[in-house]
DNA sequence: CGATTATTGAGACTCGATTATCATTTCTCT
DNA sequence: AGAGAAATGATAATCGAGTCTCAATAATCG
């Protein structure tokens, strides 16, 4: 494959995809073979030191990735195939939450269920 | 230290804290020396499956255990001290994030910023 | 008290995620 | 095309969380 791409082909990669992924999931879909594993890892952390990517935490897997530039969002977690998928939208009165003396700098949503496919699959 | 009371030693621990701890942090509080951590780990598993005890991921420092027995809930998370708090009360409006077609089964609100204690120190 | 059984603590071990190493390959520039 | 710089892939090394092992200790019971 050539080379000084494969940055590239991360970024495409992570702007195609549905949700977050993480560095397995992302180096499953690009093919697996073709590109190391090393190389998906030091495309990521590339990306978040300039900016591009972000890393976010949603429940249960570990850390995954996705473009800074996208609108503020949560994410869904499906419990069977563990796909995280973006949400559009936000809810209200977080603030009621907080306690007295506490700062808000932030907040993560993460619905659990099933997702569409495997709703059906099931 | 007398046997056979580390279980309720932990459960205690648990139930008085503000906010659920990760092994380590019940560990570091149950005087770190006294108990072993190999015992902290076998009674918070034991508390997950006889149903005492809940495990909960917070995002960022992995898995965290609560007593099952609260109300339902969510936590802040101060990004100093990466000390997880109980919040009471929940948000409205989360049923219309679901996409079509997705089942939802549950929900996670995290809170991040600066606990009381950390902002005032700061 | 002495035998039996359950629990414990310390540390070795496992497992998965991420990083480092290094020879090799590709790119850039002339 | 050729030299030098940068990026890559395979794999070894590392790191942290959690589990397992086993001798020692405490609780139980007659």
């Amino acid at each position: 494959m050539s080379r000084a791409k494969q940055q590239l082909t991360v970024y495409r990669a992570l702007g195609e995809a549905d949700g977050p992924l993480s560095a397995r999931e992302l180096w499953s879909r690009l093919g697996g073979a073709g590109v190391g594993l090393a190389t998906v890892y030091r495309a990521l952390r590339r990306g978040v030191e300039d900016g591009t990517l972000k890393s976010v935490e949603v429940l249960g897997g570990g850390v995954r990735y996705e473009p800074r530039n996208r609108e503020h969002h949560h994410h869904f977690l499906c419990s069977i195939c563990d796909h995280a998928f973006d949400l559009f939208g936000c809810v209200e009165g977080l603030e009621s939450l907080v306690p007295e003396g506490f700062q808000m700098t932030g907040h993560e949503v993460v619905l659990r269920g099933t997702c569409d496919e495997c709703a059906n699959a099931a």
